[in-house]
DNA sequence: GTGAAAGCGCTAACAA
DNA sequence: TTGTTAGCGCTTTCAC
């Protein structure tokens, strides 16, 4: 190893400028108490010599906890969708604890609006620094924002998004081209004019903006590559395993369809069913890496997953948040995910 | 933001001991000039608390700094491909900057065995701390580890392994399964039996060895799912576009294969090739993000890219050296990238 | 308005 | 064999 080189830091700012480390200081944090003049001195030198601070230095000397707050569903029996942005959070949290920073879960229900307002109360009360907000609900997000505005508070949407609003950034995929990526998979599956079906499983009516998106990803691949589909839809207003079988069980009565796109990450709901009934003719395509949907891949019944590197999300919304506590460095404000294609194949390496 | 928690740290451990932070210093770095009785009480009590050092004091405080070197090919017209590990490793050298890392390359010529020995020599004079290395000569990289092995120097592998080394780690591809994926993809492109080409363009016949784990995994593939197929081979020792395209040229004259799959990098060529002659039939899948390759992506002229996350390699050899060398934080010695599948409707989200 | 100084957790040189 | 001390670059308190 060798010797360290004689780094630049306030100290030769201050020499400079002829004055004193704690009046750069003053500068660098645009807090009161310095002289106009002062004041353009050092920011000339401080441009010139374009100085940046030391992070090591900075949060060593830190005498206060950055706080920041998630508020997403919570995981529960049935999806686990928001295990992995929660892990990636957590994973860009504990990067960040020799930094001072720390986390302060909200997880609501992403079933029950009231329990979205209860967390908005508690998170009033918290105090926080930034906060990173899966604006599931429409009306109550914008509340959270309206607040954050207020307060000073820099937030973040993850996994979608929520135009006209403040937020710092929005880290989560392009529902549109997901569905265009989709559909050339299918394209790939199916010869033109074969029946395709889209799947929608779901409680949640909200939900309907996103597979309306997809879904025009899907119609302008096969617009722009002109192919004739035959695509058809169901509905399925519900998610446990006996009434989406029932719903498909009928459907599939009277219709015969050479793969089914499942909208969202409930697709193995309908690979149970597959299992379960024995079909296997069908051509099986959805949306996230969950556990049973990976146990299907690995089985075959589902074919290919399209996923968005949940825990990315989670980790890169953390990470600009800090980024811009700490350091005033604001992130772009559309950062979408990747589009991965998974299947049998490559699915042992995918990093969420 | 809420007061600061007081910390434990090498004071705590000092007085619990009954020693001096300098006693607890030397016992943590396992320095001599400790008496057997002292040491063991101070680690027990380490233990006991479980200390981990405070990263940011101790970089605040290193007067030494920590050299990382490099020793890849360059990136050249002839192919760019090392662009993007030796971005990745920028990147996160960049990061570590903080704590007093400092990089250096050695970078040679992969069609030059004396460049190789060159850069060789160079490293020796230099006196790093670790060492990312991408064995493409054999022996001679054999020779590296040799001296890496005596000089006590951690060094990971990038992009290919070598077997039967006392290397840290491994960041690259899985090479088997990367052929499997491809041949999923052809599977879904052609028919069986339909005629699929398989075409390597390399000057360097060491990278045959590539090219047959990879069609071990295209072979595996086809008859795990018992597809019958008709798969040829097309070996061009060369990689300019006029060769090329004449190897190729004569190739389709007496034969006409569904799909191409170029076996490395190189699949831009031949797609100029398809673009030239205006041949639109035959679907073509190659490998690695290159900006070539997406341009004809972008003009479906290549179909699918097979791609292997090279920034996060080059990133994550240097972080996990970098771990060993400041913290002892071993990492698992095979780490394989992930598989990714690129097409036209998902590469502008890729990142590499 | 400004400067001086203490201290964050750790390392390393020097003293004892 | 052990303790003491001066920093690393920055923030913050207190004094002028």
């Amino acid at each position: 190893m060798s010797e360290k080189k004689n780094l630049q830091g306030v100290k030769e700012i201050a020499k400079l400028a002829n004055v004193s480390i704690g009046t750069v200081d003053r500068v660098l944090h645009n807090r009161p108490g310095v002289a106009k003049a002062t004041k353009e001195r050092v920011l000339a030198i401080l441009n010139e010599h374009n100085y940046s601070p030391n992070l090591i230095g900075r949060a060593l000397s830190k005498r206060k906890l950055i706080t920041l707050a998630v508020m997403v569903p919570k995981s529960s029996e049935e999806s686990a969708f928001w295990d992995a942005p929660l892990k990636g959070i957590q994973r860009a949290v504990s990067e960040l604890e020799i930094y001072q920073v720390k986390l302060e879960l909200f997880l609501y229900d992403q079933n029950d609006r009231l329990s979205f307002i209860e967390k908005f109360e508690e998170l009033k009360k918290a105090k926080v620094d930034g906060l990173v907000l899966a604006p599931t609900f429409l009306k109550e997000s914008k509340q959270v924002c309206l607040y954050c505005d207020e307060e000073n508070i820099p937030y973040n949407f993850i996994n979608s998004n929520l135009e006209g609003c403040n937020n710092l950034a929005y880290y989560g995929p392009d529902l549109f081209q997901s569905g265009a990526l989709a559909a050339r998979i299918i394209s790939l599956l199916n010869k033109p004019n074969e029946e395709f079906l889209i799947v929608h499983v779901s409680k949640e009516l909200e939900e309907d903006h996103h597979i309306l998106i997809k879904e025009e990803g899907v119609r302008s691949f096969f617009k722009e590559h002109k192919i004739e589909q035959n695509m058809k839809h169901l509905i399925i207003l519900g998610t446990d395993y006996s009434y989406v079988s029932n719903k498909l069980e009928t459907y599939l009565k009277s219709s015969n369809p050479k793969s089914i796109l499942v909208s969202n990450s409930r697709v193995s709901t309908i690979a149970r069913f597959f299992e379960e009934k024995q079909i296997s003719g069908i051509r099986l395509i959805g949306f996230d890496f969950l556990p049973e949907n990976v146990e299907y891949l690995q089985k075959s019944t589902i074919d290919f997953l399209i996923c968005h590197k949940p825990l990315e999300q989670g980790y890169q919304s953390i990470m600009s948040l800090f980024a811009q506590v700490n350091t005033q460095k604001t992130p772009p404000k559309i950062n979408y995910s990747p589009l991965d294609v998974i299947c049998k194949e490559n699915y042992q390496y995918y990093q969420n």
